[in-house]
DNA sequence: CGATGGATTGAAAGGGCTCAAAAAGGGTGG
DNA sequence: CCACCCTTTTTGAGCCCTTTCAATCCATCG
């Protein structure tokens, strides 16, 4: 297998979601079937292309099996900034639950592959039938919420050097809860021009902080593959606390 | 009367949390007295004061009922960011509907009145018996997010002076919401200092910022108070749409 | 009246940006 | 397999927005 896990190509790519859940409470036999019979229909997208309109309004829920999203909105002078990114695993336009409308766009990183479950909301409700998946509702809009506030104390108060490490720390950490990174190691299909998006800086910047982790031995970054050399100094650097 | 409504002195205070609930949905008999009910528990605390300890867990809610809070997130270091602020009418510590586990530290950013509803968020699930809650909870977790966006927006790609400008104009939006605005004049009872840890900028540069602003004749602050002279160019300067 | 917190100002340094161009990859068609 | 194109990464240089460090001013208050 060597870097398949990694690189995301498993077997099941349901099975992503199963375990992203399996994470804030066990299912019973019922609740894993729903889940299953939600996810047959699975559609792809090429990477830019838009998953969700801002504004629009839907009860549908995009499951992202494979591929990175983003959420985002962009300037009237074309800046953009990214909202949040989206992993495999993650609800893309989770938001949706509040008022059902959209509040940014969302869009694909890389080409795509996404469950589309169309009325999927209804059962996240309290009053829904499934007795697991309130408790599971709550812990995705928590770490919603923990990502954004990530995101603007990162850009709000850090420094390039150290909004990087975050970052990177936070991918990592996202992406081992769903098995998709050995120890320190993990793919991000991201450009720099993404990252800089997504971290408040200009590409040219990124690159540059890029260089600096590397020069110093923090980590490397080859081909779309991360690896975390000295994970605890990031931490250190990032003022970085994982989700409990 | 005078400047009283923009410096919050109103007779009833309870009365801005209906005014703030009735945007949202015409709430019956039934639920206004419950609301009111709800109220009676009044508590003050001074500026500085820790309302909701980061990573606590409450079934209760903090009305808001005057003066001015915020959620923040302090680095390592001292640096602090501001998440979001919070005006009189807001709910503090809105979050622990998720997880009952609040992400961040409130703290009173002025002297403040709440109103503490002891296992208030019991009535705001969808399976509470109330039917115009879940409407009012909905909008709260919208404008929520959708001020946990701006922030990142803000923080991530604006300048000093769109920054500035931006949350001016949402401090505006938000307060002539609840009718603490007269015209583009109302109280912002912050310091600079507050607004740098808000802005993510130093209080040097607010002070600076603040000046052109003034000196170009869009706003005027004195003694608190703030008055947007020209909220047009003020809104396109900072790309400002107000929530719907 | 000294003490204190906040606003303001000046000067200098710096982190990050812009502009521009060169390398380095990655496809695609011939 | 090469030529060509387009995207992405990397470098260099200069600039400027913002920060830091220090004072000073100002109002409030015990």
């Amino acid at each position: 297998m060597g870097l398949d896990i990694i690189r995301h190509k498993v077997a099941d790519p349901g099975a992503i979601i199963a375990r992203g859940f399996a994470q804030y409470a066990s299912l019973n036999e019922q609740e894993n079937s729903y889940l299953a019979a939600q996810l047959v229909n699975v559609q792809r997208y090429p990477a830019r292309s838009e998953l969700i309109p801002a504004n629009s309004e839907s009860a549908a829920a995009l499951f992202l099996l494979s591929g990175w999203a983003c959420r985002a909105r962009s300037l009237a002078d074309g800046r953009r900034q990214i909202i949040e990114f989206l992993l495999p695993g993650d609800i893309v336009g989770f938001s949706p639950t509040k008022g059902r409308r959209a509040l940014a766009a969302a869009y694909a990183l890389t080409p795509v592959t996404v469950s589309l479950a169309s009325n999927f909301y209804q059962a996240f409700d309290d009053t829904g039938p499934f007795e697991h998946f309130t408790a599971v509702r709550r812990a995705l809009e928590k770490n919603q919420e923990m990502r954004l506030i990530n995101q603007i104390v990162r850009a709000g108060r850090q420094t390039a050097y150290e909004r990087l490490s975050h970052l990177l720390l936070e991918f990592h950490d996202r992406l081992a809860r769903v098995g998709l990174a050995r120890d320190y190691t993990f793919a991000m299909p991201l450009t720099q021009e993404i990252l800089a998006d997504g971290l408040g800086l200009s590409v040219v910047h990124v690159n540059r902080t890029l260089q600096q982790l590397r020069r110093e031995q923090l980590l490397t970054l080859t081909d779309g593959i991360v690896t975390l050399l000295e994970p605890a100094t990031l931490a250190r650097i990032a003022d970085f606390q994982p989700a409990d």
